[in-house]
Order: structure tokens, then C-alpha cells, then sequence
DNA sequence: TCTTAGCACTCATTCGCCCTGAGTGCTAAT
DNA sequence: ATTAGCACTCAGGGCGAATGAGTGCTAAGA
């Protein structure tokens, strides 16, 4: 799509009016915006073009026009300019980075709160890319006669633990063949491999302990199965209602509960691709996001996991500010991770170093 | 208060007509429901008493009456009767208590979605009672020359880990030894007690490693905190909008952003007392609960830890059904936790008992 | 003395109506 | 190609009448 320099012109100066205000536009207020280098009877037609091209829409014949999807995608493509974070801005982003984050879950879900209260949206937040964990070691620590911890480490640094009661006593000693056991048959597995098959094979090979062991290796494949759930985690919900489109019940309704219920499925818009996506009304798969955009950016978590933040919206959303502060805190998120430093400040974990996180 | 036998009839009458529509009712339908056995002047002349009482409202002058605050309570203390449930509810609510409950974490924030889809009401669910925790003993596990993982299980059989990487290297004696160390330090502590001071006389014992064990304990004392550390989780926010006395926005966001903020706090309303909680309106603290009603049950995690779960929503509500249901939901939560059996159904964690829960 | 029928009165809500004003499309002039 | 002018459209706000549910009070009946 080419447009004329000055089609452009208008076309930003309506979707950026819109965007502050809401308000669909009218020729008169552009032709003001613009400096009155043109009038409002040509600005008239040049909306017109617009509207065929399928730019710009209008509610009703005699209102403004409003931008259409393919008008904001247009816009975030080729017309938005970045927004530079002020001073304040990121000021305020690493004071919140400097918040203790310390098991995996909760800084998700921290981070999804924290990115709500920096962009007065809805935002969510959840962990990717753990498909392939592979496990990397057990231990086995005696707690009483019939119950010991069973601790399992990933190759990603993440480390699970349970409290395991059995129906019958075990000696120290049998322990420690279990855990030798453990080590040598699954050590380096992913979940893929530790088929049903293969934990029969493991069952055969201890002989008596039959039972044990595979009380054992479910409670691994638990362990590894929750890495590998995502969960999505919401917050700031409420920042829906200060919206003007949402202050219409009918539409703030079905958004609301769809939000407040993706926590339990695992459907949600998956960030394939940049570090940066922005999904506009119906590029979104869900119906009930339809007519709403959503902007994410990914972070690294180090040792090959990837988290996702973002934020839901409006269509009408101010891109260029939510792109902006999306994009430094993922950066930071992903500084924080991985050196655990922060630009000014000192940060929680300047001297702890801790690699991976255990939750 | 003593009420005559056809006052308490009328008040009930009207309480549960209003709990079931949101509409004042009016004398004629109170008629209409008590068989016509007496007309709706003299109901007038009952309602007007109950009114001086402080048991009714008007809205306004034209409309019929509503409950005032007063009048649900007494509802709740002296007329309500405690609703059965179906076959259909329990079995629903078994269904959902056979859930993994895995950690702690994770129940809890479950426990809330399920009990805001067993009610239609937003819930909330907060873990308490871990005041006293007190250090059972620890382990360290070495996984790399310059890192551990420190392994911390309490007396409440709650166990946490991390990963700990070092700046220098460390031998397996040396770890065995800061192991030692630990144990016989500060085993049997609760965090009250490992003051500053203590942490100061530990790192004198142990002369060169100083900086390590210090890092170690600050760590201990973080997951002793955590513990100690309540979260609020709330679920179902969007419940709220499918009640009538929030299909007004004015109304429905400022609850709406308290619920979805409080999650941070620590200020909740805090049951004190019996296993069942009602606060009525401006029975409540905050003042954004001032017009809602909260009802919660708190149930037994085990080894001393309780947990909270309860629902919010208007004064209007169905106190007999819901509290029916979370008291069974809460029964089921402390029978599961603490012997792992639920009725009718084999629960997910039958045969393989779990005394506490790691996270 | 308690109950009830009847009646006048109140008042939130709904509906229809008109008016206003912002904005458009089209045409004719520059 | 641009612009001024004009007729037309239409959402939204304000206003008043009609509606009807519900009340309080009074007076008669049990």
C-alpha cells in the first residue's frame, strides 16, 4: 500500500487524535491539527480516500471517522514513531525491576501486575519454552523413616522438590540405591523420553521395590509436567472499566470474564516470532479479543526458558508508549535474569548471584 | 430482639425474595408468598414496625422495601435455614477437590477459582497461621564446584529450595561441614528468634566463611518470610458484572479495583473466630467493602497452617447456599490435606499420601 | 383490638418528542 | 487541484407526560 505523503499525514493525525481522545474525528479538527494549510473540504476528500482504502471507518454518517484495524496496522507498520521513554518513565520501570523476584511463578506473576500498573492496562504474563527440560539430577533426603524429600533439577537450573510419605518404612541404605538408580536410568531424559516403556524398564530393574520406584517417578513426571503447564497469569483487571469503550457493560462483560478465565486454558495468543508482537482486533484468534489489540514482548529467563508480558487493550491503544514501556521492561527483565544488574540502583541481587530459579 | 412469630415470617419473606431478585418487594407479593393469609395492609403495618426496627429500607418512598444491614444479620443469626446440598453440588464440588493439589501456592490460588465457579462470586483465598514456623533442618546439595542447592524443610513439613551460585569455589567438605553448621544452629528456631544477633554469633563460629554462611542464612530467613508472608489471591472478578448492583459502573470498579489490588496488601479482613465468617456490609473494614458482603471458612492445612477461602458480593446474598457450599468446600480442602480421601471417587492422591506440600 | 378495604399520594422509570450541533457529501467557483 | 457553501443526516440531550408499583392513612368490620 503506497500513500501520498500527505494521506499519511492525515491518516497518523486521525488515528493519534483518536487514540488521546476516543472522540472519532472530524475534517475540521485535522485541517486544525495540520495548521490550516489545508481546508477542511479537501481534507473532506482526502478522508474519503482513506475510507475506500479501507484505512478509516465511520460509526455513522455523520460522524467522524475512527480508524479501522487495517488503519492501526498501517499505523503501527509504517507511521508510528518510537515513544521515548522520559526520565520518570524509566525510573519508574527499574524501581519495580528492583522487586525481590525470587521463584519463578511468583515473578510472573509480579511481573504481569507490575506491567499494569505501568500502562493502566490489563496485563498478563506467562512462562514459554520449557519444552524441553531434561532432568539432571535427584536427590533423595531422609526425613523420618517413611517419608523423605525427593529434589529434581533440571538442566535449566530449575529445581522442584516434594515431601514424599510412604505406607512403609525404608532404611537409609535403600535409599541411596534408589537415588543411584534415579540418577543412571533418567538422568539426561527429557519428558518425551520417560515414556510408560521406559519407567517399566525401570520398575523391572529394581526387583522389590517395584512400588517405590514408580511412586518415585510419577511424583518426577509431576514435577516436569508442571514446568512444562503454562500458566497464565492476569492482573489489573480492573483498568478495563476505565476505559471510555468499556464503559458500556455489554462490552466490558465478555472481555472481562474471557480474562479472567484464560488462567486455566492454555489457549492464549503465542508470541510467535520478534521480541516485540502486536496483535490488532482481529488478528487476534480468540473472539472475545476481537475487538481489542494486544502488544507483548518476550524475555529471557536464561538457560533457554523465554517469559511473555504484555498488556490487552483497546484497539485504540497508545502503541507507541505501550511498545516502548513493554520493550524496556522486557529488557530489563532479561538483564535481571541473566546478570542480575540493573542501570542505577542496586538491586536485590547484586551479590547473591542465583541462577536458576527454584520454586 | 424478639421478634413476634408473623414478623419473623414477613422479614424472611422479604429477605429471601430480595436475595433471590435484587428488586425491592412490596407488600402485595409478601402477601401474595405468605398464601394470602392476610392482606397486604396489614403486611404494611408489619413492614412499618420492622422499618422502625432497623430491619428494612426503603430506597424510596414509592418503591417496596430491602433489607437494611441489620435485617441480614438477623436473617443470618436467627432465621436462616442452613441450605442442603444436591447430590449434583457435592458432587461437583468432590470433582473439583480432586484436583492435584500440589503446592501450597497453587492450591490456594485453585481453591479460589474453584470456589468463585462453585458460587458465581468473585472469591479470595489467603494461607495463615504460619506465625510460628520453625526450622526442622536443611540440606545442601552441591550440583557444581560453585554452586548448591540449599534445600530448607520446616517443621510444618513445608520444604523450599534454591539454587545457589557462588563467586568461589567450595569443596564437598566444606559443604558438609556449613551443613553441620546450619543444623545445629538453627534448627528449632522460628524466625523471631534468628535475630541479627544470632545470625552475627553463627558467622563468628565459622570464622573463614564468613560471607558464606551469611549468604545461606539471609536465604533461610527469606523462605522463613515467605512463609510468613500472606497472599491474597483473588478469582472470578468478573462474577461481579453479572449482578445487578454492578451493572452500574460507578459502583462496580471501585470494588473492582480493590479486589484486583489487594492482592498486594496484607489489610484483608481477617477471620478470627469459628471455622464461618460473615461480615455484612458495614461490617467490613475497608471501605470499599462497606456495601458488599464476605462470607469465608477457614479450613486445616495440617500441622498447624490454616487456610482461608470466601467469596465477596452484595449484601444480597444467598448466605444459606453459599455458606453450604464453602463449608463443604472447606471440609473437603482439610479431610484432603489431612488424609488425603474424599468421598465417592478415587481422589489423585489415594495411594500416594503427601503429608505436607514443597513449593 | 386486630384486620382489611379503599383511596389519595409519591416518585422512579419509560417513552416520545424536539432541538442542537457536529460532521458529511456534493457542487460550483477559483 | 483546492475551497467555500449548502443541504442533509443523525446521535445525544433535555423535557414533559404517562405509567404503575407501592405506600400511609382512615374508617369500617370481626
Amino acid at each position: 500500500m503506497e500513500l501520498s505523503e500527505r494521506k499519511k499525514r492525515i491518516l497518523r493525525a486521525i488515528i493519534e487524535s483518536y487514540i488521546a481522545t476516543a472522540e472519532p474525528v472530524g475534517s475540521k479538527s485535522v485541517a486544525e491539527f495540520l495548521d490550516r494549510k489545508l481546508s477542511s473540504a479537501t481534507i473532506r476528500n482526502e478522508m474519503a480516500d482513506l475510507e475506500a482504502l479501507g484505512l478509516l471507518e465511520k460509526p455513522h454518517t455523520s460522524a467522524g471517522r475512527i480508524p479501522s484495524p487495517k488503519g492501526y496496522r498501517f499505523y503501527v507498520n509504517e507511521l508510528m514513531e518510537a515513544h521515548k521513554l522520559s526520565v520518570q518513565e524509566t525510573e519508574r520501570i527499574n524501581q519495580a525491576l528492583r522487586l525481590k523476584m525470587e521463584e519463578l511463578d511468583r515473578v510472573i506473576d509480579q511481573a504481569g501486575r507490575v506491567v499494569s500498573q505501568l500502562t493502566n492496562y490489563p496485563a498478563f504474563a506467562l512462562s514459554s519454552g520449557m519444552e524441553r527440560v531434561t532432568i539432571r539430577r535427584f536427590d533423595l533426603l531422609m526425613v523420618e523413616r517413611n517419608a523423605f524429600i525427593i529434589v529434581v533439577m533440571t538442566d535449566s537450573n530449575v529445581v522442584r522438590n516434594k515431601l514424599v510419605q510412604l505406607p512403609s518404612d525404608l532404611t537409609e541404605a535403600q535409599l541411596q540405591m534408589l537415588n543411584t538408580l534415579l540418577n543412571a536410568t533418567f538422568t539426561g531424559l527429557t519428558l518425551d523420553q520417560i515414556t510408560p516403556e521406559l519407567m517399566r524398564v525401570a520398575q523391572h530393574a529394581a526387583g522389590d521395590a517395584y512400588g517405590l520406584i514408580s511412586l518415585v517417578v510419577s511424583f518426577a513426571m509431576e514435577v516436569l509436567e508442571s514446568l512444562e503447564q503454562r500458566r497464565v497469569h492476569t492482573a489489573g483487571l480492573a483498568h478495563l472499566l476505565e476505559l471510555p469503550e468499556y464503559q458500556n457493560l455489554e462490552r466490558a462483560q465478555p472481555l472481562m470474564t474471557y480474562l479472567s478465565d484464560v488462567q486455566d486454558e492454555n489457549r492464549f495468543p503465542v508470541p510467535q516470532g520478534g521480541p516485540m508482537r502486536i496483535l490488532i482486533g482481529p488478528e487476534n484468534v480468540a473472539d472475545a479479543l476481537k475487538e481489542t489489540s494486544v502488544v507483548m514482548a518476550s524475555y529471557d529467563i536464561g538457560e533457554g526458558m523465554r517469559g511473555v508480558i504484555g498488556v490487552v487493550g483497546p484497539t485504540r491503544m497508545d502503541y507507541a508508549k505501550i511498545t516502548a514501556r513493554l520493550a524496556y521492561f522486557a529488557e530489563g527483565l532479561t538483564r535481571l535474569f541473566n546478570r542480575g544488574e540493573l542501570p542505577g540502583g542496586k538491586t536485590d541481587s547484586d551479590d547473591r548471584k542465583t541462577g536458576g530459579n527454584a520454586l
